[in-house]
DNA sequence: TTGACATATCGAGAAATTTAGATGTACAAT
DNA sequence: ATTGTACATCTAAATTTCTCGATATGTCAA
C-alpha cells in the first residue's frame, strides 16, 4: 500500500464518490446484490454495472477506476459468475486513516 | 478546504516529502530561521530557498508546489523581508485527519 | 538609485492522466 | 454451438500535470 497511489486514486471526483457510495451500498445501490444467490454473500459488494450506472461514466472507465482503487488498496473484489463485486477494504482504509493521522 | 485539492497536493512524491520534512524542520533544515530576527518568530517556518535545496527541483517548481499546498490548506506562510517562510498548517491538517477517518 | 538577492509568475514542451469506443474474455442461457 | 451479458483490456485523442528557464516583483544594502 503506497500512500501516493492512494492519494492519486482519491484525486478524482468520481472515484471519491464511488468510495463514499460504497460506505452505504444499500442506500446508494437499491438493486444491490440482485444477482448474488444467498449462499454467496459478499457483504457490501456492488457489481460494476450498478456502479457505472450511478457514476455516469463509460464501462471501460469505471472498470479501470475500480481496478486502480483496488491496486491502491481501497477496494477488494470477488467474481461471481459474470459479475464482479467490489466493496471497500475497510481494514486497509482504517490503516490509511491511522497513517494519515500519524504520518501526514 | 476541498479534499480533492488536498489529495492532488499529496499525489506527488516531492510535495509529500516537503510536508513530512516540515514536521521536523530543525532536523531537516539545519540552517532553519537563519534570517529571522528573534522578535519575528515563526515557529517551524522554513524559507523557500532551503526547501528548494533539499527538494532538488527548480526554484519556480518549488515555489508553485508551496503555493499549491498552501491553497490546499496544508501550509501557511509569512513573508519577512525578502524571505517567505512556509510551515505546516497543523490546525487544518488535524481537521483533514478527522475528515479522512470519518468520511473516507 | 542601483545592484543583488529571494521569491513569484509566465510560457512552453514533456509526461501523465482522463476518458471513450472497440475489441477480447468468460460465463450463462438457449 | 450460438448468442447475449458482464466485465476487462487495448488504443488513442483530449486534457491536465509536471517541470523548467525566463522574466517580473519586491526588498535590502551600498
Amino acid at each position: 500500500m503506497k500512500p501516493i497511489d492512494v492519494f492519486k486514486a482519491l484525486s478524482n471526483e468520481t472515484r471519491l464518490n464511488i468510495l463514499e457510495w460504497l460506505k452505504e451500498p444499500e442506500k446508494h445501490f437499491p438493486k444491490q446484490g440482485a444477482h448474488l444467490p444467498k449462499e454467496v454473500s459478499y457483504k457490501g459488494g456492488v457489481c460494476v454495472g450498478d456502479i457505472q450506472e450511478k457514476a455516469k461514466v463509460s464501462q471501460s472507465t469505471v472498470s479501470s477506476y475500480l481496478n486502480m482503487m483496488q491496486r491502491a488498496g481501497l477496494l477488494e473484489s470477488i467474481r461471481h459468475g459474470q459479475w464482479t463485486y467490489y466493496r471497500r477494504n475497510e481494514e486497509i482504509i482504517q490503516e490509511l486513516a491511522k497513517y494519515f493521522k500519524t504520518e501526514i
